[in-house]
RNA sequence: GGCCCCGUCGUCUAGCGGUUUAGGACGCCAGGUUCUCAUCCUGGAGAUCACGGGUUCGAAUCCCGUCGGGGUCACCA
């Protein structure tokens, strides 16, 4: 059975895009191998914690569609899904691993550590712990009996080589002379990522560990800790981290990286998913648009490029807009209305609108501004119209006289005068449009004159004229 | 700096020894359609496949080195 996961901390306002990027290949791998994905919550640093962060992850992971066949909503076998809540847990293997030897307790202050390596850092050695508690362990434990703070180190052996395959990447080879004697539990009782990560995939029997490059450099000390317990290893996968345009590690001053800013800027959750599908990884056939259907289908692991893929965000929106576009009216008119929720808009006015605005935003926060109008008359206007108010009012009276209010009726209209009068179209048209809409550019104008009927057309030309 | 990962148009990528004068997509430019914009259609610019050595009849594709970028070196994840 296929298990996969994503282990997300509380520590930020939200889910990290990149975050959002790896649950989406674990989502969808796991349902591709008719397996399980599962979150778990890995709430193990006290000091960065953030109030709400748990439950707006969990929120967003939900409005992206991806739900967790396991996780603190929805429970499951394996858990529980917080690692705040297996404490106990962590503190049995840690002392298992005491008694193996694999690991010790040390009580050296922070003032020491930073110290030793302050000193290895000036000799120009890998600055590491130095194994001091290590040699004198029985006055150690005597002194915690006492009451000493403590914390547990893992004991890494000496220029050992550790070697594992990469799903993506291949094998990848590290000495252990480059690795520090890592503390497994902290003083607080808390595990490190590193004891945490290890025992609780072990337990809750996750197969494929898929997460982002920046784990690499310490894969090796969890594979350490897995043999020290004796466990079977899961299959690494090591995805690409997602860039900024500076090629740095997509980072929140430089990139909007909270997966649920994309939703409040109107970029449609699957459009997202499918762009984000394309970092690192193409379709067999070079397809660009597809579901998670296809996805799920076609996915593959090693089809996976380990090149770093800095995040486009003018893609994104291109995408965006194919989604829009093929979007059903009635789904996209449901869409404009929550996002606009504040300003209690003409669910009519929305709907007739939405045919005329579908292929001209590529975000759903696009619509007021393109759309606007048609729920509140123009305040100012882009071009200056006070020598147009002959032709205005011409229009306006022709209008009057039109029967029925329809595109066509109101197109034909407005021609006659235009032909009458002896200007050109495209003038013609746009004067019409800055009186009707305020701006040079808005959607088909007979249209959006019938949306606003002609009451309300003939007295917005009336206005400007009387201005 | 040590260790590790990576290196094809500005960006996302196809390519897995010969079908390649390196293909597609975004973006950009030009033209067409059009009362604006957008859509749509057509065309264009844009990559000496980081560089240098090999291996081979033949390399973007395999090997080595150099350079460049990134990641990581915490009682953070």
């Amino acid at each position: 059975m296929i298990r996969t996961r994503i282990a997300p901390s509380p520590t930020g306002e939200d889910i990290h895009i990149g975050n959002l990027y790896t649950a989406y290949i674990n989502w969808a791998y796991a349902k591709k191998m008719g397996g399980k994905f599962i979150v778990r919550i890995e709430d193990t640093d006290r000091t960065r914690l953030v109030e709400g962060a748990e439950q707006k992850i969990l929120s967003t992971l939900n409005a992206y569609g991806i739900k967790p066949d396991e996780s603190v909503e929805v429970g499951g076998e394996f858990g529980p899904y917080r690692q705040s809540e297996r404490l106990s847990l962590y503190k049995e293997y840690a002392e298992e691993l005491v008694s193996k030897n694999k690991a010790y307790y040390c009580i050296c202050s922070r003032e020491r550590l930073t110290e030793v390596r302050e000193e290895m850092k000036a000799q120009k050695i890998v600055p590491k712990y130095d194994k001091y508690c290590l040699g004198r362990q029985d006055e150690v434990k005597r002194k915690i009996g006492a009451g000493a703070e403590c914390v547990v180190r893992l004991n890494v052996p000496a220029n050992q080589e550790v070697v594992f395959n990469d799903l993506i990447r291949g094998e990848i080879k590290i000495n252990t002379n480059n690795l520090d004697d890592q503390v497994l539990l902290k003083s607080d009782g808390y595990p490190t990522y590193h004891m945490a990560v290890v025992v609780d995939d072990y337990l809750m029997k996750i197969s494929h560990v898929i997460r982002a490059e920046e784990w690499i450099s310490s894969t090796p000390k969890h594979i350490l800790l897995y043999q020290a317990f004796g466990w079977e290893l899961p299959i690494f996968a090591h995805l690409p981290i997602l860039r900024n345009p500076d090629k740095s590690k997509l980072s929140k001053r430089k990139n909007p990286v909270w997966a649920s800013w994309y939703l409040e800027q109107g970029f449609l959750p699957n459009a997202v998913l499918n762009y984000l599908a394309l970092m690192g990884w193409s379709h067999p056939e070079e397809k660009e648009l597809f579901d998670h259907e296809e996805f799920i289908k076609e996915f593959t692991l090693e089809r996976v490029r380990a090149v770093g893929p800095i995040f486009d965000i003018k893609k994104l929106e291109w995408m965006n807009g194919q989604y829009i576009m093929k979007m059903d009216d009635s789904n996209l008119k449901a869409q404009i209305l929550e996002m606009y929720q504040d300003k209690k808009l003409d669910e009519v006015i929305v709907e007739k609108s939405v045919p005329l605005i579908k292929e001209r935003i590529k975000k759903v926060n696009q619509y007021w501004d393109i759309a606007g109008f048609l729920f509140e008359r123009p305040e100012s206007f882009e071009k200056d119209l006070s020598d147009q108010k002959d032709i205005l009012t011409s229009v306006a009276e022709t209008l009057k006289t039109v029967e029925s209010w329809t595109t066509e009726n109101i197109g034909e209209a407005m021609q006659e005068v235009a032909q009458e009068k002896d200007i050109p179209f495209g003038k013609f048209f746009m004067t019409i449009r800055i009186a009707i809409s305020g701006k040079k550019i808005s959607p088909p104008l007979n249209d959006s004159m019938e949306i606003l009927g002609k009451e309300e057309c003939v007295e917005r030309l009336m206005k400007v004229v009387n201005s």
